[in-house]
DNA sequence: ATACAATGTAGAGTAAACTCTATGTCAAGA
DNA sequence: TCTTGACATAGAGTTTACTCTACATTGTAT
């Protein structure tokens, strides 16, 4: 299937703008028809979505760029994509902990609070 | 014990020109001396910690901003601050787990990778 | 033929959270 | 006394990632 980028828009939930913009970053390269329109197919669906999930786990553009980059020189760059995968996934595996520590001491605080309107609601 | 600001900015790590911005914000009110110099305080530190511990966590300054406002009124409070962080720690739970699931679907695609360029490597 | 909705480009504007610059004050050491 | 160096304020500039505006084309329904 292909899709207009106001299909891809909805398709994707990123707005038009963006789609635009990522392009003009060269994430995303879709085709084009014979009157210039963009043409995206379900590969460029599965990339960005790809694309989404990277970003969504704290990745930079710039970062995204230097992948996508390797992506569109083919399978030579497998290596260097997956080793760029294995950092990026140590550095998430990094920040969940962090975040799940913040969780616990955050955790008791809320209790903190708890018992001090308690006192405080009888005293 | 007393810093100024710039004891203030190694302790926390955070520069000095942040601090201000902090301070400007009002998410912070240290005391001042005779000449007007900033004086912060052991309890200001702890405060300093705990905003860094909401910001980690995705709070923007806006409701960091809020949560200020409420603690400076005291502990009339409690209740809403209380619930604040609840609902903060709630969204921080959904944060964890989302990142979770993008870590698993992250670290099948490293192994497709691996398992890729095995097979490149022998073709 | 014409209106209109979707699309195209180029470039300006926005929001958040800093970060830096310019300029001035002030206490302490040479 | 003079000169640093740390600090003060006000306001400008930066970065990231969009988001929007202005204006030109194009495909389709009336």
């Amino acid at each position: 299937m292909e899709y207009s980028i106001g299909e891809f828009s909805r398709l994707t939930n990123l707005g038009i703008h963006t789609l635009r913009y990522y392009e003009h970053e060269n994430l995303i390269m879709p085709k084009r028809n014979s009157s210039n329109r963009r043409c995206y197919s379900d590969k460029d669906l599965a990339w960005v979505e790809f694309i989404k999930r990277l970003k969504d786990t704290g990745m930079p553009i710039k970062e995204i760029q230097r992948y996508a980059e390797l992506r569109a020189k083919g399978d030579l760059t497998l290596n260097e994509r997956m080793e760029m995968l294995t950092v990026h996934c140590e550095s998430l595996n990094e920040q969940i902990k962090v975040l799940q520590e913040h969780m616990a001491k955050l955790d008791d605080k809320i209790d903190f609070y708890r018992q001090k309107i308690e006192r405080t609601s009888k005293g």
